[in-house]
DNA sequence: CATGAAAATATGCGATTTCATATTAATCAC
DNA sequence: GTGATTAATATGAAATCGCATATTTTCATG
């Protein structure tokens, strides 16, 4: 048996170097691992990232909303109707504009997203600690760069 | 008025600097780009991605595909006996098991899918000109790393 | 201030997706 | 070889999603 120099030369295939591909792969894995333990504890996804966002920048107003947290806007219409009357969020009117709502979270809503924000955390850190230091704060810059590539 | 220093301090904010979150937000940014392509040449997502896939891989069978495509296997059962019946891919019985199917792309496929390669690259080369050489090698080299981080 | 265009949200329905499970075939333990 | 386990694929019903469009309100322009 002769040296192996390299772990043999399989033919670069499209899909492997494709940016695209490699961006919604490591997404959906890493989201999937996490996802894993939201469903645990008896939270649906769309709830998880709704909570998140809405967290994040509390009265947004629906369209918004929809852009940040990647839904679609009609889509979006129908889970925060569930999730107002599930007691999670609450929809206030804008003053000065009456077909706009802005969304906000109910303590009952915080109390569920909070455990929820540390764990995402946690896994985070997990991912994480496979990279050097300069791959992790490249890496987040890149992310932020190619999602608006104009800046 | 006085002088900014610096874009304000927005208090960072949770999504913004969540790896999960930045990964998603980029690929289905990204890949929305694309598929605005891919529709207006009359293909669907998934006959697009299936395509690649089985072109970049031919013969695996459905549970092995359906992991690189990244669909769930009921579904990827769905989609293929349309694509069979299309005429895009075919399906061969496995010498030696009589339950596993090897998946092939036809010469229609082909046809199909190689302008969608080559204008898949375009747009890929076209997204990595914001970075530099050596974001590009590192971006690419992070992802892969987070997809097995086995590795 | 009337009219037309644009924005924000809502809705209904058809299409897609998922979940649980069925079916068929191979493998393993004995 | 027989029975139990596991693997590969298929299927059907229920849930979810997205498209097209409706509705309501604001804005712009004459």
């Amino acid at each position: 048996m002769t040296l192996m120099t390299a772990p043999a030369d399989k033919p670069t295939t499209f899909v492997d170097d494709y940016l695209l591909y490699q961006l919604a792969s490591a997404s959906q894995h890493l989201s999937d691992e996490f996802h894993r333990k939201v469903k645990a504890s008896g939270i649906k996804i769309h709830v998880w990232r709704v909570l998140a966002c809405v967290v994040d920048q509390p009265g947004l107003m629906l369209t918004s909303l929809s852009k940040l947290v990647l839904y679609e806007q009609s889509r979006l219409t129908k889970i925060i109707d569930q999730m107002v009357s599930d007691g999670l969020l609450n929809k206030q009117a804008v003053a000065g504009d009456r077909r706009k709502m802005a969304i906000f979270v109910t303590a009952k809503g915080q109390e569920i997203v909070a455990p929820l924000l540390i764990s995402a955390k946690a896994h985070e850190t997990k991912v994480l600690e496979n990279l050097t230091d300069s791959e992790k704060t490249m890496l987040k810059r890149v992310l932020k760069k190619l999602c608006n590539p104009r800046t």
